[in-house]
RNA sequence: GGCGCGGUGGCAGAGUGGCUAUGCAGCGGAUUGCAAAUCCGUGUAGACCGGUUCGACUCCGGUCCGUGCCUCCA
């Protein structure tokens, strides 16, 4: 078995992973917060932790991934406001959307997807801990994480408290003990229908956002587990602040910045044609827009084309490009179509394996994959198609039928006969030699936004 | 100011201390009535300056440029 690389965050090396428990690993990616639309940068995070979730799965015999959904937050407390949408309405309709438009990218499902809302009592529990061992503390109704009680607090981002203070972008409300701690639980107004809340020891109100996580993540994978990952901007403070809660529980260990998840992966961000995406510049590019206008494999591709912890610069031509990618393969697949292979797929190509367990390397093994498409297209054997099958499987591409998605013999009846029509005549042209009326046929199809072949078993068409 | 990432051929984008990345585009060829599709061939790349070395795109140091994060953020 090749070993699987990862880079770890924590540590800020390519390390070999090694499972906790080679039985059972256990993954945690954090997911959306279910407010809005997904952007092109949300689904990049899916898609990344679906392959790395695959790659495990084909490595070891038991995978949990956990990938939560965060349907508690003041982001959309205000959208409802806004929209005057109950709350409750809103984060489930986006948490549909969200989970149909990835589906069209082709990730699957995590194992467990928890809601935040549905652990509530595992957040409160939680709290009480950190307050009885001297790590949190109540003010003004709110409930606050003391960071310097936490001596390893910054390991993960790499930086020291003084440099924070310094930063000095930090709001200090009055009632923090020191300007870095940050909230467990907050007030709500009871009053207020718009803003949700739980009765807790510390009076109606809500959870902050990092508590969610590290209570899901305990709930569901157990301390500790071996993979936690998200966006590269979630290291800090989401994910230094989840270190900080779940190391100071009885769970964890104060001392030991692992204890809570042993490797953290982050991935990079997106661009949209060389620039940030934000709201200010209106080109927050969303997933559910791309899919209605690109086939979910081509953008999949595209989401995988650069490696997965540099930024991707996500322009029309890069779509185009991984489009001209995917036809080639399918192209490949086209000329091997009729070939039966056995359900029970062969194992994965070394080489294909190799690049994926070399950190994700998800461009090389792109190439790989191109690769084994060429050769079995060549070697038309059930041995070579397999192999190009089992490693096709793993990124999750080119699993459609191969004439379809070229668009080959596709229209509606009436327009298919049409086309049959034309190109019957167009061969009855070329028999006897009538060039100038074929090539005005083929001309008028392409109108039509119909390619003719012709192949040594005829005409053949399709759609583009 | 602090912490981090990156600068590779026309474009996108990897690996690698000496040997083809790959894809797209381009060029040449095969095939075709002409095309399309396919196949074959084809590129004196590595921000700059030093250093290490028999040899550096690859290691080390510096410079320049770009970019992300520093309690909204995937």
């Amino acid at each position: 078995m090749t070993t699987l690389k990862l880079h770890n965050s924590l540590t800020r090396k390519k390390e070999d992973f090694v499972p906790i428990d080679p039985e059972h690993v256990r993954i945690y990616a954090c997911g959306p917060t279910v407010y809005s639309f997904a952007h092109i940068g949300n689904a990049r995070m899916a898609v990344i932790f679906d392959v790395l979730a695959n790659v495990l799965r084909a490595q070891y015999p038991k995978v949990t991934y956990v990938s939560n959904i965060t349907d508690i937050d003041d982001k959309i407390i205000a959208a409802s406001r806004q929209t005057s949408e109950p709350l409750k309405q809103i984060t489930r309709k986006f948490t549909e959307i969200y989970n149909s438009d990835m589906r069209s990218l082709g990730v699957s499902r995590p194992d467990i997807q928890p809601r935040a809302t549905d652990h509530i009592d595992q957040m409160i529990a939680m709290i009480k801990e950190l307050i009885e061992s001297g790590h949190a503390y109540e003010a003004d109704k709110h409930v606050l994480f003391h960071v310097p009680s936490f001596e390893k607090y910054g390991g993960l981002s790499g930086r020291n408290r003084d440099e924070q203070i310094a930063g000095a972008r930090v709001e200090i409300a009055s009632y923090k003990k020191d300007p870095a701690d940050f909230v467990l639980w907050k007030p709500s107004d009871e009053d207020d229908e718009d803003e949700p809340g739980w009765h807790s020891p510390w009076g109606y109100g809500r959870p902050g956002w990092h508590i969610e996580c590290s209570a899901m993540a305990q709930e569901h994978l157990g301390l500790p587990f071996d993979i936690h990952g998200g966006g590269a901007d979630l290291k800090f403070p989401h994910h230094e602040n989840e270190i900080a809660q779940s190391c100071c529980t009885a769970h964890g260990d104060e001392n030991d910045l692992a204890s809570f998840a042993k490797y953290w992966v982050h991935n990079g961000f997106v661009t949209v044609e060389g620039e940030k995406m934000s709201k200010s510049l209106g080109n927050v590019t969303l997933a559910h827009d791309l899919i209605s206008h690109h086939k979910g494999e081509t953008l999949r591709l595209n989401l995988l084309s650069a490696h997965y912890r540099q930024p991707l610069d996500w322009t029309a031509e890069s779509i185009e490009h991984a489009k001209n990618t995917m036809e080639g393969i399918y192209q490949n697949l086209r000329e091997i179509e009729d070939i039966e292979i056995s359900e029970d797929l062969p194992p994965v190509p070394e080489k294909f394996m190799k690049a994926l367990c070399d950190d994700l390397n998800t461009p090389k093994a792109i190439s790989e994959l191109v690769a084994l498409a060429k050769k079995a297209a060549n070697d038309k054997t059930p041995e070579s198609k397999g192999a190009f099958m089992a490693a096709a499987k793993l990124l999750n591409v080119a699993q459609e039928e191969p004439s379809r998605w070229l668009g080959y013999g596709k229209g509606n009846l009436r327009e298919r006969e049409l086309i049959n029509a034309l190109v019957e005549e167009r061969s009855i042209a070329r028999l006897r030699k009538n060039f100038k009326r074929s090539d005005q046929i083929r001309d008028e199809l392409l109108e039509m936004g119909i390619v003719i072949e012709d192949t040594p078993e005829g005409t053949i068409w399709k759609k583009v």
